[in-house]
Formats: structure tokens, sequence, C-alpha cells
DNA sequence: TGTACATCAGTGAACGCGCGTTCACTGATGTAC
DNA sequence: TGTACATCAGTGAACGCGCGTTCACTGATGTAC
């Protein structure tokens, strides 16, 4: 059953990753660890990674494809309002759901990315899609292109700073604070902000 | 000159931990290299603090007595809508200049912070002060009390998540973006979500 | 004022740990003729 | 179809590192009489 040549390790050490960041930040993730939970010698992954950071990019590039695949979905939602709290509502559960993954997506640890041109071109693109979205959610005129990207930015800043202090502070969010209503509370404060 | 007893070797150690954290994360400190900058035996350190987290939550508790110190501060200012927003102001730039410490204190390395009682107290205080003045700054009529919270929980979130994204994706805001402008715009957003 | 002694705040050696990475290697696979 | 050989993807030992923490210790300080 065993062969030699594992065949798809680079993918499988990346699937061990993505499982033990489930449990612990990207800082404690070792290499050794993951080529042991990946069954193979310690020096394996070093014919696919050329270090460390590589392999946590991989991993981030992997949570940048997910999340974009999930902010896009929501591209099909009809009206402005409800295709805005979708996009709010799914970077949200995202950050919920895989915490010490955004972290290591949003986080210092590859910053900055220019070392992974992979990763960068998601990254780009992640932040293109939030931005043009948002954006495009405006509601109001503004005299000028340069104060667009102020408003976006605290659009952002508002759901981003959410999804923060749930996974940090869960503390805040104990006594009879639901995060669904929280989300729509914040989506409110979004939407107004956009001018709705 | 040098004395066999340090002295003041407690307070010396907290002070080294917050210089090196202007430059490193909170997990990179080590204690040795801590006690290296005291100009002291790598165990001497256990003479004041139990272990290396205790010596965390210190640090910790003097950024939570200054972001109060400069929250409070803003107490005196005249006017709800100045008053948010100056304290809005001295949130992200305290975070702005703190980084690291900043996100020791907001982040989970120490939490949850029952183990260390003075810390657990400081950051009650701090969630308190926030949340009390964001509430007193609220100017529409709520229906029910619970909904106060979701509203300062928003508030917060968009503070914070400015404060986060300007330290961790600094890209975001390097081109034309002036933080002065950004803090306006989401101190402008924060006073409407509370009904100004 | 002097002395015996307890206590306090340091020291330095050592333990055991897991890590990232390099190195020379070897077994498996693919390909040219 | 068979064989020689290049290439690929693993192995296992080893290096050097810095860390947190424990231990038995010692020099300095404070205090009771």
């Amino acid at each position: 059953m065993k062969t030699y040549h594992h065949g798809n390790l680079r993918e499988a050490l990346i699937d061990a990753a993505a499982s033990a960041i489930v449990e612990q930040s990207a800082e404690a993730l070792s290499l050794r660890a993951l080529a042991r939970s990946a069954g193979v010698s310690q020096t394996a992954p070093y014919r696919h990674f050329i270090d460390r950071n590589s392999l946590l990019a991989a991993l981030s590039q992997r949570g940048y494809i997910e999340l974009l695949e999930r902010l896009r979905a929501t591209e099909s939602v009809i009206g402005t309002e409800l295709k805005i709290r979708a996009a709010a509502r799914a970077y949200v559960q995202f950050a919920v759901a895989n915490p010490q993954l955004f972290k290591l997506m949003f986080g210092p640890l590859l910053q900055p990315t220019d070392q992974f041109p992979e990763l960068h071109a998601l990254v780009r693109d992640c932040n293109q899609w939030v931005q043009r979205t948002l954006a495009e959610g405006i509601n109001s005129d503004l005299s000028r292109q340069e104060d667009l990207r102020y408003l976006t930015n605290t659009a952002w800043a508002g759901i981003h700073g959410l999804a923060i202090l749930v996974i940090d502070m869960p503390a805040l969010f104990e006594r009879h604070i639901e995060l669904d209503k929280q989300m729509d509370s914040s989506v409110r404060a979004l939407l107004m902000c956009l001018g709705h």
C-alpha cells in the first residue's frame, strides 16, 4: 500500500496544515509536525517547498481562494442592499469558521507578500473585489473619486473589525449576543455609511 | 556602580519588554533576551514572575493603563460628537503607535485573562469605558436595552477594525490615503450609526 | 554598637525540548535507443 | 522488449540554535537581641 513515492505530497502537506491551523495559530505550525502527520520524513517537505514560509503561503493562498469563492457566490444575489449584506456575512462567517487561517491571511506573518507572486495576486484580487463591491453599493454622490476610497475603507474596517473582535475577544459576544443579530446590526451600519 | 541587587528588576524587565515589543511581536519576546537586555542572568526574572506569561501580562497591564489614560483624557472634551471623535482617535492612535502591544492586549495570547486578576480588571475597565462612552453617545430611541449592546459593538468594531487594518494591511492605506482623513471618515460613520 | 542569623535577590550550570535546515544517500520512476 | 541511465522524490543522521525552566548555590541586606 505504502509507496516510497507519496504521489501527492505537496497537497497532502497543505491539507495537514489546513487541519492543524484549526487548532493552532499559524506561528505554531512546524514543518516537522506537518511532515509527521503526512507520514513522511521531516526533510521530505523540502522537495516541494523551499522553506516553511512557502508552505504557509500556499495555505494562505488556499484560504484566499475559498474566501473569494464565497464572496463571488454572493454576486448572484439580487438587489444592492441584499448583495452587500450577503457579502458581509460571507466575510464574517468565513473568519469565524477559520479564525487562525483568517489571521494568517490578513496578518503580518507573510507580509509583504511580494515574495509569493501567486499569493500576492490573490490578495490583490480579494482586496479589489471587496473595494469594488463596496464602491458599487454606494448610494450617494461623491464630490471626488478620492473620497470613495475612504468610504470603502471605513465600511470594510467595520466588517473586518467585527470579525477580529469575534475571534479575539469572544468574551464581548457572550452574554445574550447572537452573532447573526450582531452581523445584521453591523450590516445596517455599513449600508447607512454607504448612503442607504 | 553595579550592585549585586538590582533594586528594581521587576520594572526594568517590563521596560525591556516594552522596548522589545516595539519591533517584535509578543510571541517573539523571550525571557532570556529580556533578562539579557536588563543586564541580569537568565534566571533572575523568576524572582519576580512565575513564568513568561506573567511578565507578558504585566506588559499588557501597562498597555491598558496607558490606553485608559488616553481615553479618559478625552472625557473633558465638550460636546457629544467631539467627545466620541476624540475617543475614537485616541484609540486608533494608541494602536498605531503601539501596534504589537495593541495586538498583545487584544489578542489571544493571554486570553482568557482569568489567570491574571489585575490584568483582568483592567481589561474589564477598558471594555466598560468603551461601551459606556459609546452608549452615552447614542442619539436615538432604542426600543430595547438589548439593542444598545449590538449598536455599541458595531461602533467599536468599526474603530477596532480600522486600527487592525492599519497595522496589518498597511498596503491598503498607502496610495494617497491619509490616516487622519481615514479616521474622520470612520468617525463620521460611527456617529451616523449612533444616530447623529 | 556589635553580632548572629534569617531572608531576599541574584548566579551559573544543566536538562530536555523542538525547531529549521543541510547533507550525502537511496529507492522508484521515466525515457532513449 | 530489454537495458542503460538520468531524474525525481524520498530517507536518516546531524548541526546549531534558542528557548523555558529547575536546581543548588552565594552574595547582599535587614533585623532581633
